[in-house]
RNA sequence: GCGCCCGUAGCUCAGCUGGAUAGAGCAACGGCCUUCUAAGCCGUGGGUCAUAGGUUCGAGUCCUAUCGGGCGCGCCA
């Protein structure tokens, strides 16, 4: 159900009759204010300007070819042209029948299944995760639940970085290291920001160790068994440290989901000499480079691209195009998404310039780069500890349910210390995830431990307490989901909370088409807020109550409940009974 | 130098294809627990939407310029 898209399909049919094109903007949105009316038609005074004639007047005619009788009150028209449309309670409640027994809620069937291919997370396994890792890893995965909810076919794909130059640096370390008979779990590998360190220092100070480094790389990625075995065990233990955090976050990223930079090893010499082929790679400087004219500055200098190293050596934008080719033919992607931070904004510009005239990329395929903003620090300037480093992820997760525990154990007395312990984690971690997801993508932001720990106000524990508040009352009332009775929508409360349910599916659509899970954040606060209203002002299970007002009340309560735990579970935030 | 993103309340942020009197949360202040969980509810105060022009019946939203911040611009990813 989405009655925005019902309203402005009827909308487009009333101003067809009228003469005006089909593509004329019907403009439907949601009212600002209550004596609006539930949904407004704001198409009328463009469409007048085009027929020149008063908007006004338009409107009326508009008002008279559309036929609302059955789903609509009252529509009046206000100031120069606007449309308001306020929706009748029982047709409201005919809409919410059966939702509630429905896996998709209120969702309508998805008339067209893709296969959407979404890159996220991506973490360089040369480093551990850290803060500003969580981004990806959480509006991806946010994403990638709203596609597989709607019903598309959604392929994951984890673009891992384990081939940069870095890595011969890290294996002739840790060759050292395992030659001195060190435990590689244990001490090797234990905290991959030391390892790393130790390695770059090695690097920069000792004589002889960057000559090998280097030559490790070159080995490594010629197939050199020695370089690639000690690789794979810095890989495999890196992985495990990335899997933890993926388990703590409840991200549903896989083994099977990593695709890494190193499996496209074999096609990127392919590449670049079909590039050479077409004419769209030249010589310049001793490398490899596609210049783009469209990308030209004001003098008309072409961008560069450079898919090949003086030397011969790749680079990661040659990864990048041989990702399109296998994402477009070998996966059959119609769409891809790819998450990372706008620095890297320019650089995929350049790619799907690139593979789209080198034919890497189905001409219907499109190519979503989601850019999101840098992580700042709360002085405003580009977001380092005290000592200059980064906030492990890890660290942070671990912090978050600490505190969330110091709360629950004062506010949750009658808890056992097992719900406790489960409680505190769910909030700790939903709080974490909260606070990024309900941010818009694009802006830099702020990271504050205290904003991203805090309990209070729009969070994640104020919705997972609205859901608490919903499961005491069917608790109490020993009902569970399958409890179907008719709706009444009496109260204001109880009808903007139906109004509320029935917008998913339009929220949905925006989360998915834009990318923009912090849309579902705000509709999810939206409702809980409106359920604790209603929670306030429409008692259900107290004295006097009619019983069908209180049977209508209850499954109101259950829509409200599932639509809660869907939507949070879309964003990966699990909920609880009790807290 | 050129390009991209951003600038909304004391703070952190919403504001969907341009729409009516710009919204939340935090912080501040005042109410509400013998009645479905007070991690809550109800209310008050707080704004020249960076600045100056422009397009439009209508601009926080579109265009131009300026200021301020972040980032990017050939062999890192």
């Amino acid at each position: 159900m989405n009655i925005k898209e019902l309203l402005s399909a009827k909308t487009q049919a009333a101003m067809v009759a009228l003469g005006l094109p089909a593509d004329t903007n019907t403009a439907v949105t949601i009212s600002t204010k209550v004596e609006f009316g539930d949904y407004q038609i704001n198409g009328a005074m463009a469409a007048a300007k085009l027929l020149k004639t008063n908007p006004r007047a338009l409107a009326e005619q508009l008002v008279q070819q559309l036929d609302l009788a059955d789903m609509a009150e009252k529509v009046e028209i206000a100031g120069p042209g606007f449309i308001n449309v306020t929706l009748r309670k029982d047709w409201l409640a005919a809409q919410l029948v059966g939702a509630s027994q429905n896996p998709r809620l209120t969702l309508s069937a998805n008339p067209a299944p893709q296969t959407v291919v979404v890159d996220y997370s991506a973490p360089n396994l040369a480093k551990e995760m850290h803060v500003g890792h969580l981004r990806s890893t959480i509006i991806g995965d946010a994403v990638v639940r709203c596609l597989e909810f709607w019903g598309d076919k959604v392929i994951r794909q984890n673009h891992m970085g384990d081939w940069g130059t870095q890595f011969g640096m890290l294996i002739a370390h840790l060759e050292d290291k395992l030659a001195a008979g060190i435990d590689l779990e244990q001490v090797a590998l234990a905290d991959l920001e030391d390892f790393y360190r130790e390695a770059k220092k090695r690097f920069d100070d000792e004589a002889g160790f960057a000559d090998k480094s280097r030559d490790y790389v070159v080995k490594l990625q010629s197939g050199d068994a020695h370089c690639q075995k000690l690789w794979q065990l810095f890989i495999d233990t890196s992985i495990k440290h990335s899997d933890e955090v993926y388990k703590t976050l409840k991200v549903t990223l896989g083994h099977e989901h990593i695709k890494p930079e190193s499996a496209y090893n074999a096609m990127l010499q392919p590449i670049v000499d079909g590039l050479k082929q077409q004419g769209l790679a030249v010589e310049s400087e001793g490398a490899l480079v596609v210049f783009l004219q469209e990308l030209a500055d004001k003098e008309g200098n072409p961008s560069p691209f450079i898919v090949q190293k003086t030397g011969g050596g790749f680079l990661y934008a040659t990864t990048d195009l041989a990702a399109c080719q296998y994402r477009s033919f070998d996966l059959a992607a119609d769409r891809i998404v790819i998450f990372t931070d706008a620095r890297q904004a320019l650089h995929f510009k350049q790619v799907e310039l690139v593979a789209r005239k080198a034919g890497l990329l189905k001409d219907h395929v499109a190519y979503d780069h989601c850019p999101f903003g840098t992580m700042m620090g709360e002085d405003g300037k580009p977001f380092k500890t005290r000592t200059g480093g980064t906030v492990k992820l890890a660290e942070l997760l671990e912090e978050a349910v600490v505190r969330a525990k110091a709360v629950v154990e004062q506010k949750s007395t009658d808890l056992s210390a097992e719900e406790m312990a489960e409680v505190a984690r769910k909030v700790g971690i939903g709080a974490v995830k909260f606070a990024d997801l309900s941010k818009n993508r694009t802006s830099d932001y702020v990271f504050s431990w205290d904003a991203m720990l805090s309990f209070e106000g729009a969070t994640a524990p104020y919705l997972q307490y609205a859901y608490t508040r919903v499961s005491g009352i069917l608790r109490r009332a020993g009902i569970n989901e399958s409890f179907v009775a008719p709706l009444q929508l009496v109260e204001e409360q109880e009808k903007q909370l139906a109004v509320k349910l029935l917008r998913l599916e339009e929220t949905l659509q925006a989360v998915m088409k834009d990318a923009v899970p912090n849309l579902l954040c705000n509709y999810l606060y939206e409702l809980s807020s409106q359920f604790m209203s209603f929670y306030e002002a429409c008692p259900i299970l107290k004295e006097g109550i009619e019983p069908d007002l209180k049977n209508s009340r209850l499954m109101l309560s259950i829509l409200v409940a599932s639509t809660l735990k869907q939507g949070l579970d879309l964003l990966g935030i699990e909920v609880m009974e009790r807290m």
